[in-house]
DNA sequence: GGTTTCATGTAACTAGTTACATGATTTA
DNA sequence: TAAATCATGTAACTAGTTACATGAAACC
């Protein structure tokens, strides 16, 4: 899983409480990642049930009391950790963009190479998807209307596949080591 | 949920056990969709007993018995019923996707607009995307490491919604009503 | 003799959604 | 005066994952 670390990620960059994640998760990060307030606050808890986060309890006036989270030393490690170890899974390109917005907080060659054998994963991939159009599909202007909307699948998955190799590249060009 | 409306679509272009229905996931369908067989067979009993697919035991030699199932009429008015309901939630693109797959079991002119809506909305994320480009990273070549890594998060935004307008462009071209 | 294929399932767990609950303050 | 914002939570449910279980046949 991953929101534990997309909360921490969010928490090195600046404490807040179960409210403000929710707010950021529902703008920046939650633009490609979305979570519930009560996912939130369950998982905080936890969270500082572990020793990944700190609290703080802050009386307001004319505002309920909140309790701000802070990444602890235990937390930032264990991000530290997260962010070199190697993403599989069917959530694993969400969490290579959260890896690279967290990146700072770990080892970058570790996230490129990450990014390397995903956009290699991907590559092939998109081999096999047009292996699979030149076979099923040799003419497609000749199809059934069954078969138009076959095709376009598979074009939704060429164009994602390409998407994701060429982004890769602008990713791996940025990250490339000054030497 | 969608997986019913998964398993109603394959199941309309063949009749199938759980068991081949999981292998067809692992193959075309779960290229973007993957569910396991233990989610299949629960989800195939459900569907059995609300009456969206018959049921009907083979006996085979040499291998285990299997259960085939084919959609029912219930099930097919189901599914044309959710291929011209509006897509929303987080699914939302991948339900696209599994609506153009199922269009001729459906109504295509509502798939047609569901598209459309899809794609305006697109335009108009990558428009605050490209807002927030500007705003926030008004010279790109002058950045901090983690100010190039937030503006790489923001290229994955801006990819992505790119590359789904114009899917939805190749889409619309192909499903546009012959004059 | 070991792995893959065919074929079905249960049980326990984790993740995510929906609905409900409270209550003051600020803004339209 | 109605809605939105701030701020926290519980409870019940649905969806998805991981692990366990069985057993024959075919393939290498």
């Amino acid at each position: 899983m991953a929101l534990e670390h997309a909360i921490l990620v969010s928490l090195m960059e600046q404490s807040a409480s179960g409210y403000e994640l929710a707010r950021r998760f529902d703008r920046s990060i939650g633009h490609f990642w979305n979570a519930s307030h009560q996912q939130i606050y369950r998982t905080l808890k936890r969270m500082h049930r572990d020793g990944w986060v700190d609290l703080e309890h802050i009386s307001q006036e004319s505002r309920p009391d909140k309790k701000v989270y802070t990444t602890s030393s235990v937390g930032s490690d264990e991000l530290r950790e997260w962010i070199s170890t190697e993403t599989t899974g069917s959530n694993s390109r969400v969490e290579l963009v959260l890896k690279l917005r967290g990146a700072s907080y770990g080892d970058i060659s570790s996230v490129r190479e990450q990014f390397e054998h995903h956009r290699d994963a991907a590559t092939q991939r998109l081999d096999v998807y047009r292996r699979i159009e030149k076979h099923d599909f040799p003419d497609p202007t000749r199809l059934s209307a069954r078969g138009v909307h076959q095709h376009l699948v598979l074009t939704a998955g060429l164009r994602i596949e390409e998407g994701f190799i060429a982004w890769c590249s602008e990713v791996l060009d940025a990250l490339a080591p000054q030497t």
